[in-house]
DNA sequence: TAGACGTGGTA
DNA sequence: TTACCAAGTCT
């Protein structure tokens, strides 16, 4: 593209006048408080927008404010992010209100690198903080920008290598509009969500053709350039559903790193292929997870029912999941409810925050 | 810098 | 069913 100061204020031009008719009618635009803005960026990392719109929602009527959400009950919160995935970003939400409360005095910061200081906001977010709420003309790059500024410059940068982001940056720093600079960023975004999209390019449609190499050479779906992803890797399980006499599943909660951190499971113990392979053909299980020392438990489970198998893919791990349920020998009471912190008789599953694993046994074990 | 970190949708 | 995609960040 020729950058001359001409082309890129008819750019603006284009590009904004199609958003101007076009943009995408979204709950989070119709203010540009930073807090909300704030919630609804950090919502919308490596997630679709549906799948957002809903828990937006609950979490404003919830947590209103900054105030509110610095003191906010850790489970609670977890529990309205159940089912968001990427659970840190929710411990990082709370952590980060804490620090505006007693960095910034309770308001939200509007100089960049006070933005970035934040817990869990990293360049993109705090460029559409910067940009959409206090008019900073900073170039929100995510995955739409690099996909777009790729096919727009012909760039070649592996835009899985964060080594890239500076390319695009310094292309978009060029390009973007100081007088709409939020306007900016949000129009390349539906615009790669809408027209320059990863599949197929509605180049006929697009508002900035002709300011495009690809488009001019033909070539957009060559763009961008992006190494592969690994493969997950699997996993295998056996899972211990293990009942009182009120009915009351045992679980325990995850530790407070990792994958599901704080998340409350069924007791897992690992398994090799082999053994998982041998307990959906014919139910033999050679080893069972630890049980809890409870002193109204029966002394031996005698028996354990294989129930049922199932897969839950994450974006690293692929769990293969075998259900025993065990057969206590007599029935038996359970004097606390509450074992300790991390180990606990379910009585109200609305209460704890479930991962998709467990949401998909407690479906299997209701049939 | 590469890999960890969730989930749901599409082809 | 596999592969990839969706408004990334942290370590």
């Amino acid at each position: 593209m020729n950058l001359s100061e001409k082309n890129i204020k008819k750019f603006n031009e284009n590009l904004l006048a199609w958003y101007d008719e076009n943009k995408k009618p979204l709950p989070w635009r119709e203010t540009t408080n930073a807090y909300n803005i704030w919630i609804s960026e950090i919502m919308s990392q490596q997630t679709q927008v549906e799948t957002v719109m809903p828990y937006y929602e609950r979490f404003m009527k919830k947590y209103p404010d900054v105030a509110t959400l610095a003191v906010a009950n850790d489970a609670e919160l977890l529990k309205l992010w159940e089912g968001l995935g990427y659970y840190s970003r929710a411990r990082n939400l709370k952590l980060a209100a804490q620090q505006i409360m007693t960095e910034f005095e309770g308001i939200f910061p509007s100089v960049l690198t006070d933005i970035l200081s934040l817990k869990g906001v990293g360049p993109y977010t705090a460029a559409a903080i910067a940009s959409i709420s206090f008019g900073l003309a900073e170039p929100a790059i995510d995955g739409n920008l690099m996909r777009v500024t790729s096919r727009l410059f012909e760039l070649t940068n592996d835009i899985s290598k964060s080594g890239s982001r500076k390319i695009f940056d310094q292309h978009l720093r060029k390009l973007i509009s100081a007088d709409r600079p939020g306007d900016f960023n949000q129009a390349l975004m539906d615009l790669g969500s809408k027209v320059c999209t990863p599949k197929i390019a509605k180049c006929e449609v697009c508002p900035i053709r002709v300011y495009c190499e690809a488009y001019a050479h033909g070539t957009p779906l060559n763009f961008p350039v992006k190494t592969k992803k690994l493969k997950q890797k699997d996993l295998y399980f056996v899972a211990v559903a293990l009942q009182n006499s009120l009915g009351e599943y045992y679980l325990e909660k995850r530790p407070a790193t990792g994958l599901l951190a704080d998340m409350w499971t069924f007791p897992l113990s690992v398994l090799t292929e082999n053994e998982f392979g041998q307990i959906i053909t014919d139910g033999a299980v050679s080893k069972l997870p630890d049980l809890p020392d409870l002193p109204d438990l029966p002394e031996t489970i005698s028996k354990t029912e294989y129930i049922g198998n199932f897969t839950h893919i994450f974006s690293h791990q692929k769990w293969h999941i075998a259900i025993m349920r065990a057969v206590p020998e007599e029935k038996f009471e359970v004097a606390e409810n509450f074992l300790s912190a991390d180990k606990m008789w379910l009585t109200d599953l609305s209460a704890i925050p479930l991962a998709g694993p467990q949401v998909k046994m407690f479906e299997i074990l209701k049939k």
